[in-house]
DNA sequence: CGAAAATATACTGTATACAGTTTCTTGATG
DNA sequence: CATCAAGAAACTGTATACAGTATATTTTCG
């Protein structure tokens, strides 16, 4: 579209322009996407552009630019009456499985030859925590101590484009898997994926925990789709609750 | 931030609004993208919001939706003077390799089973293409070749996140590999690899499509090193053009 | 003539206003 | 009392205007 300047003659060291600081768009939208992550917007529930804007003390514009961001990503989907949280079928939910499947394995086993004190410490609480968790029968618990868990290891996965991908995938099915943490049985298949998970990464032994994050993740989506089935004959769309 | 008004007594089952119809902006995010996958911008060359907008007979709003969206997206990245192609650095390009090898195989193989005939015409013609191209030495030819090869398998591929996310990742590294396809050796094992794609693909063998492509994904990636390597050495950031 | 300061320019970010469209509400009509 | 039509309301999409800031240019001074 436009030719930079570019003295021919002098050729200099290009003087490049700035990466754009931080504008009120960015810090709405990571707010707004730490808030979906942490509780969802019911099904029936709108995000309107004007009242985030109003809540954050700002234009229409940056709020605008928030929401459509998260629609982009798959957070929300845009509709003529307002942001709605996306409603996924069941084939959608096995799409997203099945993509972490193909990554998180490679990516957690990338982690464990560099397993250091702290990242040791970071898991072995969010481990008991999950242990704790499911003793009580408290599923809130349990999806936090899960999530935390995950973000020990993924924050430690040095492709930050892996890293992101599977993050944003993880966040669009993590609101049907609150969903399967509620049956007891669930709890022990991810209580005992994790421990096996620690093990071998307390143990830096990635092969090891490539097969232990596989197995993990067949078993998570079996125990997903079998709860699914059991709690009601439908078939129909999931509400994204 | 809003409830529907939601009738409690009498449990509607849903007035659902519709989902937002094409806007401008994303018109002029599609032409742009397409325009982007096809000639990439120098890197001294910038996109202005307003120019774009003036192309497109609108105002500032949807090409700077569009612009932010690439940039969301990773195809552009923006700065306080106008936006700009991203400089990969080694890493990047490492990176970007690693996330396509652990998706691309298991995505074709998923193809596999069901190459119809017309799916079998076009990876037919683009492999024809693409020896031809290799016998002629044309580059250009080649990399249009190996895109249209791909877009025969990706367009089948059920999975869409999968598909989507593949061709995304093959998008920011197509610049780079452009930069491959000059070298002689390396058309050779583009057209080797297509060659065993191709007749594994025919034979709507999955487990025989993956291994092929795991290995052409290697081959590759060692070749971009390689050849970046031999070219110059610097080590430095490689310009994407 | 060269370097630093002052000014101008060219962008993006934000705000506000308006237009278009879909949903909701109300009222009329059989 | 139900159904349909007309109007109002509630949104998003787009346009325009203004503000802020980084870069480019000019000017000033040694």
């Amino acid at each position: 579209m436009k030719k930079a300047p570019q003295t021919i003659a002098t050729a200099k060291p290009a003087p490049k322009p700035l990466a754009r600081s931080e504008t009120l768009g960015d810090r709405i939208y990571d707010e707004l996407r730490k808030r979906l992550q942490h509780t969802p917007l019911q099904p029936d529930e709108r995000l309107v552009d004007v009242e985030v804007a109003a809540a954050y003390g700002t234009s229409r514009m940056p709020a605008r630019d928030a929401l459509l961001r998260l629609v982009n990503e798959g957070y929300l989907i845009g509709t003529t009456r307002g942001f709605v949280v996306p409603t996924l079928s069941l084939d959608d939910v096995r799409d997203i499985f099945e993509v972490r499947r193909l990554l998180e394995p490679a990516a957690i086993a990338s982690v464990a030859p560099k397993v250091d004190a702290a990242a040791k410490q970071e898991l072995t609480l969010a481990l008991k925590r999950a242990r704790q968790a499911a003793a009580n029968d408290d599923d809130e618990e349990m999806m936090l101590a899960n999530m935390a868990f995950r973000q020990a290891w993924l924050s430690r996965v040095k492709n930050q484009r892996l890293a992101s991908t599977i993050g944003r995938f993880v966040d669009h099915v993590q609101t049907v898997r609150r969903l399967t943490l509620v049956n007891r049985k669930t709890r022990q298949v991810v209580v005992d994926g994790l421990a096996k998970l620690h093990a071998s990464l307390i143990a830096r032994d990635s092969a090891r925990t490539f097969e232990a994050m596989d197995r993990f993740m067949a078993d998570a989506q079996a125990a997903y789709f079998s709860t699914h089935d059991a709690e009601s004959g439908k078939s129909a769309p999931i509400p994204n609750l």
